[in-house]
DNA sequence: CTGTTAGCGCGTTCAA
DNA sequence: TTGAACGCGCTAACAG
């Protein structure tokens, strides 16, 4: 492989004249920027980015943590980052980390031996590092996070979940949680509480099915939650995929939805407007999250500045067929 | 940041002793080993890997690229991607490149100047590379390509599924591919025409609708090709989005879906089983493709051998709701 | 405008 | 077993 010395030679200039006729070729004589160009093409010369990156100390590169890169909500989000990235001048590793901190870790230390310039962790947990810190964002997490972060208000997206529900007036509203030890589920419960109680309801764990976001724990959640003696008429899931999964195991056991049972889903993935019925669900704006984590993390790789700047983003209430009024006489 | 310097001299060693004792501890003294670990231990220091792959050459980084992350089937051959090759020691640059050669560019430039030490790539089209070969692997693509790969039989699996349709007794099977130009489309149209002839069955493009594989696509196409005097009472669709697209567009102008249009996708992505009605399609062995790719990738890059294997992994036909026997009476 | 020199942090000689 | 010296390919500082 042609390195920058052969170029050298091949031109008759040094290597320094090379380097420059590259990079700043305006401060470089006409005739010597030809010679240069002439050899390079004779040479295929390409230059070494993993000593142009040893030199600079930046390797161009950012970490995306991710649960689950087959949640669609994950995937439209990390679409968004590496298309964002790729503008900034950035590649993107990506870190599938199956909820696990060895394989975060893994991760974090490349950002420590300098393979990567920094970091956006999608999970919402917060990052343990020791020794110096490191450029991370968090996105789409909680917002109790020490770092830069863009995220949406979760309790609050929740509670106005709850508060549709209840304005159509059910009173006996489940809900289908993550693993309750995951910042997400222990917000959006918050908000589902909230609202309960704002409407004067009481709040039961009897009300209340533990799953871990995917299709198959909404099955299962939903089965549980709905065999006993008063089951609810509305179940707030949250996410679509266990709102898929409700739906589903719901409809199997003849379930009409939503005569029978009202669904709500969180983060209007994809597929949440064409499912069968379509699914109501709280938009969560992942592009936006996306671009706004790589221009923060960005400034900070570039700037130096560990700011602490934490946005929060706006959710919408998307209505669609899986939800409607309340039974008359709830079975 | 501390380097080798720092602990060099705070062990009060070399720095050779400081690299041994890293990479090859059993060639070191216990005692200076003791003193160099207490002196990184101390200063917190950490390898700059930047450094090192410089030295060596390498980068312990892939690249796979592919046209659309969001597509559940992709995100599926990714994670397996991610985890083999995080098994193997090499990180993966991920390189969204929406079809586009421009930006596949980008990223092969990436291999050619040592930020990657390979790629797979996992869109059905040749890469031009002008100068010396990459070591790239083709994964999920077809069959007529140089280099290595991993895929399957696509002919082969679009004319099971038109058997199948066959010997269900329909005569008037439709096909909504994805871009006419590409190789998947292609090679499983050959296919789908291969069947329709052995069947006695006469090709018609009128029984053709082109969409790119996404499920509003399959909505257009499938309303496009059922608009005609003889409608098709099967459709082939070339993914399952497009499937699922194809299904909700016509079970919105009230069509029984498989009573009066029996419905095949490709793929089988998670979906598929949970649909209403589920989806008959072509198992594809996603993580098997994946893991394969990365095999061949690494035993490349290690071994520098550009070997042309390519492997060709069986397809499963998987029967379920969205298919069934031919109308009596089509409309 | 161009060439010479030095050094980034590491691994690898070669001597001691 | 250890240390001194070198060089990977590139860029930045300085001198010409």
């Amino acid at each position: 492989m042609a390195s920058i010395k052969d170029v050298a030679r091949l031109a008759g200039v040094s290597v320094a004249t090379v380097s420059r006729a590259i990079a700043i070729p305006e401060k470089v004589s006409e005739k010597t920027l030809k010679k240069v160009n002439d050899a390079v093409a004779l040479s295929g010369y390409r230059p070494n980015l993993l000593a142009r990156n040893f030199r600079s100390s930046r390797s161009f590169c950012i970490v995306v943590m991710v649960p689950d890169i087959t949640n669609p909500f994950f995937s439209q989000v990390i679409k968004a980052i590496e298309d964002r990235a790729q503008q900034r001048g950035y590649a993107v590793l990506l870190g599938d980390t199956r909820d696990q901190n060895s394989r975060e870790q893994e991760y974090v230390h490349r950002v420590e031996t300098r393979l990567a310039d920094g970091l956006i962790q999608l999970r919402p947990n917060e990052i343990h590092v020791d020794g110096d810190p490191l450029p991370i964002v968090y996105a789409c997490g909680c917002e109790n996070v020490p770092n830069c972060s863009v995220t949406i208000d979760n309790t609050l997206a929740a509670k106005k979940v709850v508060d549709y529900l209840v304005s159509l007036g059910h009173t006996r509203i489940g809900c289908l949680t993550g693993l309750r030890e995951n910042p997400h589920s222990m917000e959006r419960l918050a908000g589902y509480r909230q609202a309960l109680e704002a409407a004067g309801l009481e709040y039961s764990e009897q009300y209340v099915s533990e799953g871990d976001f995917t299709l198959g724990s909404g099955q299962d959640a939903a089965k549980k939650i709905m065999c006993q003696a008063k089951p609810p008429t509305a179940l707030f899931c949250m996410s679509d995929q266990m709102a898929m999964g409700a739906i589903q195991a719901l409809q199997a056991q003849g379930v009409q939805i939503p005569q029978q049972v009202s669904i709500v889903g969180f983060d209007n993935i994809a597929y949440a407007e064409f499912w069968h019925p379509t699914i109501t669900t709280v938009s969560q704006p992942a592009e936006e999250m996306g671009k706004r984590a790589v221009d923060m993390l960005v400034s900070i790789i570039e700037g130096k500045e560990f700011t602490h700047e934490s946005k929060i983003l706006p959710t919408q209430l998307i209505v669609r067929d899986s939800s409607g009024a309340a039974p008359k006489d709830p079975a």
